[in-house]
DNA sequence: ACAATACATGAACACATGTTCATATGTCGT
DNA sequence: ACGACATATGAACATGTGTTCATGTATTGT
C-alpha cells in the first residue's frame, strides 16, 4: 500500500519544524558531528570552531525537537543524535544530495 | 559499504538550503499538493487558500532550488515536484514523522 | 489592438532567528 | 566551602524572511 494521500495538518507542522531546525548549516554540522557517538559540548565547540555559547543554544533547540539526546558524564555533557530514525533521515538526505549532484 | 564519513562542506550547504526551504509550513503544503501531478498556480492558490502572490513567491524559491518543475500550458503555469529524489525524500520524511508519533 | 485572464515581480513591513556578550548554574577536587 | 572547569541562560543586535500591496508581464480571444 503506497502512500498517496497528503499528510495531516499536524504532520505538516511537525515536518516543518523538523526541517526548519535542519535548515541551518551550523546545526547541521553539529548534528553530523554527533551522529555516530556522543560528543561533549566542548568537543563540538572546538572541533567545529564554534563558540561554546552558540553550540549550547543550538543544542537546546535540537533537544527541544528531540533530534538529539543528552547525557551527563560528571562535569561534561554529551549529546548524540536521538535515535535511528533521525540518523537514517540524515544519512538518506545526504545520499539524495550526492546523487542529485551527479545529475549536473 | 555504509556511509560513516561526514558530508563535505558543500554537501552541508546544499542540505541546509534544501532543508531550509522545506522548513516552512506553507511551502511544504504547496510541495505536497503538487507531489503527484502538475498543478496550476491558481489551483494551488484556491485549494490551499493562499493568495496568488504568496504562492508565486514560494514557487520561485522552490524552483530556484530545483525542488519543483515548471510547465506552461497556454495561459496557465503548472508546477510539479521536480523528480523522484525529491518526492521520495518527502514521502520518506512523512513516514519518519508518523512512526515517531507512535513512540509517544 | 484591446480587454481579460493568469502569473510574476518589487518594495515595504512586521516578525523571527543566528550570533555575541555578560552572567548564571552545575559539578568536581582540595 | 571555595575555586576551577564545563555548560546553560538571558538580553540585545543585526540580519533574514514570510506576507501583503501595488504593479508588471505574458498569453489568449475578439
Amino acid at each position: 500500500m503506497s502512500h498517496t494521500n497528503s499528510p495531516s495538518q499536524n504532520d505538516i507542522a511537525i515536518l516543518a519544524e523538523t526541517f526548519h531546525l535542519l535548515g541551518e548549516p551550523t546545526r547541521l554540522r553539529i548534528l553530523f558531528f554527533c551522529l555516530r557517538e556522543p560528543k561533549s559540548v566542548g568537543d563540538i565547540s572546538e572541533s567545529l570552531d564554534l563558540s561554546q555559547t552558540l553550540v549550547s543554544h543550538h543544542l537546546r533547540l535540537l533537544r527541544g525537537a528531540r533530534l538529539v539526546r543528552r547525557e551527563r558524564r560528571s562535569r561534561q555533557v554529551f549529546y548524540e543524535v536521538a535515535d535511528s530514525h533521525v540518523s537514517d533521515m540524515l544519512v538518506d538526505m545526504v545520499s539524495h544530495v550526492e546523487e542529485d549532484a551527479m545529475d549536473d
